[in-house]
DNA sequence: ATTAGCACTCTGTCTAGATGAGTGCTAATC
DNA sequence: GATTAGCACTCATCTAGACAGAGTGCTAAT
């Protein structure tokens, strides 16, 4: 499709971008880049590349800048992606494990540190089994009217919940109710209540808005919920000079703000696994179009269990920042093993 | 200390520019608040104030706005508060109360709500009570190793913790040990731990990491925590004109990221319970010294229980914001009650 | 005590010109 | 035929100067 030369020019003209953030200019390319030709010949191929809609110039007196195809060639074709060599990611590592064994710390830590590592906004979804099997139920009396469902799946991933009682409940009797659910559901697959175990809980469990805030609780096909959305270093982005301009600025943040929005366009990856680029517009999403988004799946035991990645701007250092994701997924999954 | 007429000179310089954002001049004065007197009359007048430290002059030809000695006097003596008419009040109960019953939902609509009601950036910190009373602990089984502790204080606030066991426990072992301690400590006092008390826990409770975890839990005087800080419309802030200064929209947005700060900043407010006013430099945080931050305590039962409030630029409406401020922590502090 | 008048100061905006980077084209060169 | 040197042209950015407008402070008159 394109000859070896165009193919360098192209790769030069995203990394001298990517790295200075100035349209790159023919002479620019012939003296950093010694391809052994005159900046006239390479205004020709960059003619060409542009054409074909790889280049495109902010303006007629302006060197070339990468389109979004032209991004897309170079992380699927050109690109030589960062080798994190093992010390690096012994340093990650350790990083992320000498936090405390409290899951909530421990993943806003790793968030923290891939925004510092990479100096873009970092996210982190879940984490959230698509196949939920039941391991145990608490109850909690907190008062007459109110007790705390705690459910426990497979990899111990803990979700809380309140319930309002019709009737008090004593101690005792909750965990009476808890203990006799919970050996009715050992080991069972949460995606589907069948008629029979229905029944079984219905007729164990006492008042009627307790076993519905339980089926709810147990049963609802949940994804990630907000609280489980991680954003870190939202700022980092206003270092970037694409975001200088304010009302961009302001636009980005604001689609920050609304988790509901990240879910929308990550939620989904959970299933997915592995690494995925999204380069500019082909997020369908407005606010995200001068955006490219990196993300990758950590996984417990090949289940992906969440989302984790990072938002820059579409002049990405795409070589650095899909090593540095997929180690963090790797190294989040590992963990998560460990800590389970 | 000033006649009225410089009073009344202050206040309008102060509402004019709180409203405008622009240096307000002497003629702007005596054209648009009626003192009576000519610009000239005014223009000494503000010559007098600019003297004392209350206005200031950002160039020699421009017009005056207020210090922060200026806005501290209009709060604490020109400003009348803007009444808020029970239809007014009550749509906002109505805005709290649809959402869940879920505490955490609930506190945040309700940020979310100050905020966009006041446009500035709405932070909220707690529940947690000084004098913790326990109710109940609940043990739930994760796995061979882990539990949940999950600690239930007066007014029904619940804490959780993940625990590390060193020997296996199983359902009933955990449900007894809760059981025991919790009868143990009914109605207790968290903030001491008497020796008694520590020895029968001590005795009561089978492994010693299981023991040291509760104690920590449970009698570890705590201020809230990273987790219980929540803030909604940072990007308000960037409509403000004094935020057009990218770097200082970044330092602002900087600060607002570590939640830490923001409990050093406003933790200690949660026991002295009222409105509070900050304007400026009395923010001892450098990050701060040109904001204005206005807060106020939630209480519950006349116990405070956390704080919530706004951050604007020192040209903040403080006449509409106090009275938005003070309203919400009194909705919050009812709406509690009845939740719990 | 108040005010009209006026000189003065400072900011923001507008224009024009200079500068410089980079292209695209043409003609010469290998 | 591919490559390159040369050159005219375009466009953005920077600078300096001019100018209008807003507001003050002072003085002298009321």
């Amino acid at each position: 499709m394109f000859n070896e030369r165009q193919k360098r020019i192209l790769q030069a003209v995203t990394i001298d971008y990517i790295y200075t953030a100035e349209p790159v200019g023919s002479r620019t390319i012939a003296r950093k880049y010694n391809l052994g030709v005159s900046p006239a010949t390479i205004r020709n191929e960059m003619y060409e590349l542009e054409e074909a809609g790889y280049l495109q110039q902010p303006h007629t007196s302006a060197g070339r800048i990468p389109s979004d195809l032209g991004y897309r060639f170079y992380v699927d074709v050109l690109m030589e992606p960062e080798v994190f060599d093992d010390a690096q990611v012994e340093e990650i590592r350790s990083g992320l494990a000498l936090s405390s064994h409290d899951l909530a710390i421990l993943l806003h830590q790793a968030v923290k540190l891939l925004s510092s590592l990479t100096r873009y906004t970092a996210v982190l979804i879940g984490p959230v089994t698509s196949k939920r099997i039941f391991k145990n139920l608490g109850l909690v009396r907190i008062d007459d009217f109110h007790a705390l469902a705690v459910l426990v799946t497979e990899p111990n991933l803990v979700e809380n919940s309140t319930i309002e009682l019709e009737q008090p409940l004593s101690d005792g009797e909750l965990a009476t109710i808890a203990a006799t659910v919970s050996e009715l559901l050992q080991g069972r697959d949460l995606n589907q209540l069948t008629t029979t175990i229905n029944q079984q809980l219905r007729h164990f469990v006492p008042q009627k808005a307790l076993y519905e805030a339980l089926v709810r609780l147990m049963f609802t096909e949940r994804g990630p919920k907000n609280d489980q959305v991680i954003i870190e270093g939202t700022t980092h982005l206003l270092d970037q000079p694409e975001f200088t301009d304010l009302s961009k600025a302001k636009a980005f943040l604001r689609a920050m703000e609304g988790k509901e929005l990240l879910l929308n366009i990550l939620g989904d990856d959970t299933t997915t696994s592995g690494l995925k680029v999204r380069i500019g517009k082909e997020n369908q999403v407005d606010e995200f179009q001068e955006c490219s988004i990196v993300t990758a799946t950590y996984e417990y035991n090949g289940q992906p269990l969440g989302t984790i990645g990072i938002f820059g701007p579409t002049r990405l250092d795409y070589a650095k920042t899909t090593t540095a994701v997929s180690v963090f997924a790797q190294l989040l999954g590992e963990l998560l093993e460990e800590v389970f």
